[in-house]
RNA sequence: GGGCCCGUAGCUCAGUUGGUUAGAGCGCACGGCUGAUAACCGUGAGGUCAGUGGUUCGAAUCCACUCGGGCCCA
């Protein structure tokens, strides 16, 4: 007789093998259908709200590793949030202007297009082009199986959200932390425009290098051995006209340099070096005392080296390199980034000689209205007349030029807006007094991210928002054409307030200020009428920075400040920094309740992703082969409080655990296909080690819950997985198979196994949803209809809660402690009979187990038959002992045809072949 | 160069206030099963806890430095 067919089997149709990539396009499309978002908000109408504040990605390129992480745990927050019953909307958001699109388009234009092109025209291919990537990203991101309202996002470019810009920048400019001032950008003196620091190459060029002596008017340490002069090194003989400063290195020695009745200040260790370009003698000069650290000359002074009658003065900074030059830096504030940094903190004042066309205007003094290239020549001449030039050379360096004429770029300081971080209006706390306060408010996951945001808030300069571009919101102010003055009221902000809401940015590049402003508003200060609206945009990071106000205010079902902002570590410095900002500029209170940040996506040694090191994984590729749970199952099982690493290994690894929690919930799922709700046996009917089962079912929920409310995802994984394996494959699962198969069907023993299964399958693949979104979503789907409820989604079944009675609870755990290290100590015996070939399957062995009193107390409690079906053996004894032992020998039995256990068979004369059990199954049928 | 951080087996992670031979799962090797079968079960081998030096009776845990790596500045 074939007895296969008298037993229970495992069947069901849920496959073992994923298909991932062709199956998850098909659950998005269900999502789709059955708005899942949508219901999920209705459902928990009334739920605490739950907001996670998405992050815009730059609407630019495909998506990469990085952009898939973040949204992938952004889901799987907003998920576990929606499952535990809170209301939580996600509506994603794109950063939509700036620079990289301006550029982007520009190149595709070409130069003589772009020669031609309207600013109107040149936005409107900036739309197009960010618009494009907005949708390839969000069906990007769709496919990863984020759920959100991807029909109604977020775009910077909306009217509504460039209206936002200026409320900001209204309450701030009225509260006092906006001003006008100057900074040195790169600035293409033929293309004449500002540049970015992307919009620049460098390339090999040569460059005068000069030694120029600048007369002391101060005392100084060398004067008994004559005149005293700072001897100083530089490559751009035109930017001394500006000159206002030299900065010394703190530490660095300084020596004096004597030559034919001069003395030279410079560092001590570029002597030899100077003296050789210099052509000085040997014995032509020497060096005399004494020898001071830079720190000790600052505040000294000395003469200007252009313009007669003005002074300078020395100061010491960290920038100060000792490999070339002399130690000795020329600081002309107006003509580079760490002079423009030096004369911020020293005071100084920041000439601007140069003007738009690089052309020294009186300023320049003997050179004005030269161009700054033709000066040079000019300037080593005279001052070779005046003695002061010691030596000049030609230089050949890497040096920035302008990436669309190729002619080399200056430094020059320019007209740009500004927020004060420590200056405001009477009455109003200084910027960067409240952002300080207001991270103290914060809840920062991890720990660390607080010192790194204060760091940065409380070191940084004041805030540069102007950008000399097209592409973005222009800052809301305008000058007076008559006398410059600058016209900033209340009347003109909400009036451009107004424009901009009906008309989006756009209408403040083709309207005339008349046609919007107020009727009659004038210059303050002299009356003029002609008003000419300000030609910088804002800061990209402004703009996303404002979303506070552009979306959390604006949408009715989010609000400020949203529970939670979620973004790699370097928006420490981007958009955390600038939401804090002008959130507290505006409300003085910061716009989130916390900061979660992770690290950044790194290869499998830990070096970041790039082109040239041919690392880079793509989350697509990773989709098309794998599937996107095998991303969000990846993305949840790293600690992201350190960078996070991806590999081809380490992506094998996930796809194997998948396999493994896939496979368990197959195993599930076939032991379950003839069992409904009514069939559940109560837990007082249920056998031991089912309620123990039941037990460890509601501690794994426990633990994975605190692991979700701690943000600790990485620990939800383990968890889940250590419970597949190691519960309930080894162990419990693998003892349940005789009863599944071999008792009757309809059996209270079989009925009992089939009750903690059920129980364990639909409570853990709701764990598992937030992470395994679309697998958890298939299980749901091949779960018997009589399990699911009415639940068309398993994102809507809410959260597990199972009680279990905590007497029981504890005295099972305490007895299944030591049963399970006595199986540990049984499967080790078993192994070695195996070896020595007595048994094969564990089934065919009998095992006498020698035991501690205490052992043995506990063991006999659970009895001899419980005892071997939890180790999967025919036949257990106990004997009383002093320590643990256990002895294998072959089961005394004949294996039973039925359920190859080791059994005496022929008990039942109808059924003479199999043992007791299966005789009495087979007489029932 | 500065700020913030990271470095435990091939991989992902545990390691309570410093306290016995540093753990888990996976992978690997070997074996079993063939009624979860492109599955399942078992056993085993893998770590000078990045390195060096300190503090301590005792350090993966505390301190200093070095090396390697990341983000952000310069």
């Amino acid at each position: 007789m074939d007895y296969k067919q008298t037993m229970n089997l495992p069947s069901t149709d849920f496959p073992m093998r994923a298909s991932l990539a062709t199956r998850e396009p098909e659950w998005q499309a269900y999502w789709d259908e059955i708005d899942l978002h949508g219901r999920a908000l209705e459902a928990n109408r009334d739920g605490e709200p739950f907001i996670l504040h998405d992050g815009p990605p730059y609407a630019n390129g495909h998506i990469h590793m990085g952009t898939a992480f973040n949204k992938v745990f952004k889901d799987l927050i907003v998920r576990y949030k929606t499952m535990r019953g809170h209301y939580s909307p996600y509506v994603p958001g794109w950063d939509c202007h700036g620079q990289p699109i301006e550029h982007q388009v520009e190149k595709n234009l070409g130069p003589e297009k772009m020669a031609k092109i309207s600013q109107a025209k040149l936005r409107e291919l900036c739309r197009d082009y960010a618009m494009k990537f907005v949708g390839v990203q969000s069906e990007e991101f769709r496919r990863l199986g984020v759920v959100g309202d991807f029909e109604n996002p977020y775009l910077t470019l909306s009217p509504e959200y460039e209206a936002g810009n200026v409320r900001i920048f209204k309450e701030m400019y009225d509260r006092g932390m906006i001003y006008k001032g100057s900074k040195p950008i790169h600035w293409c003196i033929r293309c004449h425009t500002a540049l970015a620091e992307a919009e620049i190459e460098y390339a090999d060029e040569t460059s005068n290098s000069i030694y120029v002596a600048f007369a002391m008017t101060s005392a100084t340490p060398w004067d008994a051995e004559g005149d005293v002069s700072v001897l100083i090194w530089t490559t751009t003989p035109w930017t001394l006209p500006a000159n206002v400063a030299v900065t010394l290195a703190e530490g660095a020695d300084y020596v004096g340099v004597k030559r034919e009745g001069r003395v030279y200040v410079f560092a001590e260790e570029l002597v030899e070096d100077v003296a050789l370009v210099a052509g000085w003698e040997e014995g032509s000069f020497q060096v005399v005392g004494p020898r001071v650290k830079g720190s000790e000359l600052s505040g000294a002074t000395y003469a200007q080296p252009i313009h007669d009658g003005v002074g300078g003065v020395i100061i010491t900074g960290e920038h100060v390199d000792l490999s070339t030059g002399t130690g000795a830096v020329h600081t002309a504030p107006g003509h580079g980034d760490e002079d423009y940094v030096m004369g911020q903190r020293h005071g100084l004042p920041m000439p601007m000689p140069v003007n738009d066309d690089g052309v020294f205007d009186a300023g320049g003094g003997p050179f004005e209205g030269l161009s700054v290239h033709d000066a040079n020549p000019r300037i080593l001449e005279w001052l070779a007349e005046r003695g002061t030039l010691l030596a000049a050379t030609k230089v050949r360096h890497s040096y920035p030029h302008c990436w669309r004429c190729k002619q080399p770029v200056i430094f020059r300081a320019t007209e740009q807006w500004f927020v004060s971080m420590d200056s405001a209006a009477e009455g109003v706390r200084p910027l960067r007094e409240g952002a300080m306060e207001a991270i103290g408010q914060v809840e920062w996951i991890p720990g660390w991210s607080v010192n790194r945001i204060s760091a940065m808030v409380g070191d940084r300069p004041d805030w540069c928002i102007s950008r000399q571009r097209a592409w973005g919101v222009p800052i809301p102010v305008f000058t007076c054409a008559s006398c410059g003055e600058i016209i900033a009221t209340d009347e003109t902000f909400d009036a451009v307030i107004a424009l901009f809401e009906t008309e989006g940015a756009d209408a403040w590049f083709v309207k005339e200020p008349s046609e919007y402003l107020p009727e009659g508003t004038s210059c303050g200060r002299c009356g003029g009428t002609k008003l000419i609206p300000e030609d910088d945009i804002v800061d990209v990071w402004w703009e996303s920075g404002v979303s506070h106000t552009s979306v959390l205010d604006a949408r009715p079902e989010l609000h400020r400040p949203a529970e939670l902002y979620l973004e790699g570590s370097d928006q420490h410095r981007g958009w955390f920094q600038s939401a804090l900002l002008t959130s507290v500029g505006a409300y003085d209170a910061p716009p989130f309740e916390r900061v979660l940040t992770h690290g950044f996506i790194v290869d499998g040694d830990g070096r970041k992703m790039s082109k040239s090191l041919g690392n880079v994984v793509s989350p697509l590729d990773v989709v098309a082969k794998s599937g996107a749970d095998i991303i969000r199952l990846w993305a949840s099982s790293a600690d992201y409080g350190q960078d996070i690493s991806v590999s081809d290994e380490i992506l094998d690894r996930t796809s194997e655990a998948y396999r493994r929690i896939r496979n368990t919930f197959r195993f599930l799922l076939s032991n379950l296909a003839d069992f409904e709700p009514e069939m559940a046996v109560a837990w007082d009917e249920l056998p031991e080690v089912d309620r123990y089962a039941l037990v460890r079912l509601t501690d794994l929920t426990g633990r994975v819950t605190a692991s979700y409310d701690a943000w600790k995802f990485h620990q939800v994984y383990h968890a889940i997985y250590g419970y597949c394996v190691t519960d309930l494959s080894s162990v419990y699962l693998d003892a349940l198979k005789d009863r599944l198969y071999s008792d009757a069907k309809d059996s209270p023993s079989r009925r009992s196994a089939q009750t903690v299964l059920a129980a364990v399958l639909v409570d853990l693949v709701r764990l598992v949803a937030p992470v395994l979104a679309f697998t958890a979503e298939e299980i749901w789907q091949f779960t018997p209809e009589a399990l699911r409820g009415d639940a068309v989604s398993v994102h809507l079944t809410g959260w597990p809660a199972r009680d279990v009675p905590a007497e029981d609870a504890a005295s099972l755990r305490a007895a299944y402690a030591v049963v399970l290290e006595v199986r540990e100590t049984v499967t080790k015996a078993l192994e070695d009979a195996r070896n020595e070939k007595v048994v094969g399957k564990s089934q065919e062995a009998a095992v006498r187990v020698t035991v501690t009193p205490e052992q043995a107390g506990v063991l006999r409690a659970r009895g001899d038959r419980a005892l071997a079906d939890l180790f999967i053996v025919s036949e257990v004894e106990i004997v009383g002992g002093d320590a643990l032992a256990v002895e294998i020998e072959r089961a005394s039995g004949e294996k039973c045809p039925r359920c190859w256990n080791h059994r005496e068979l022929g008990v039942n004369d109808a059924f003479p072949e199999v043992c007791e059990r299966c005789a009495g199954v087979l007489g029932a049928l």
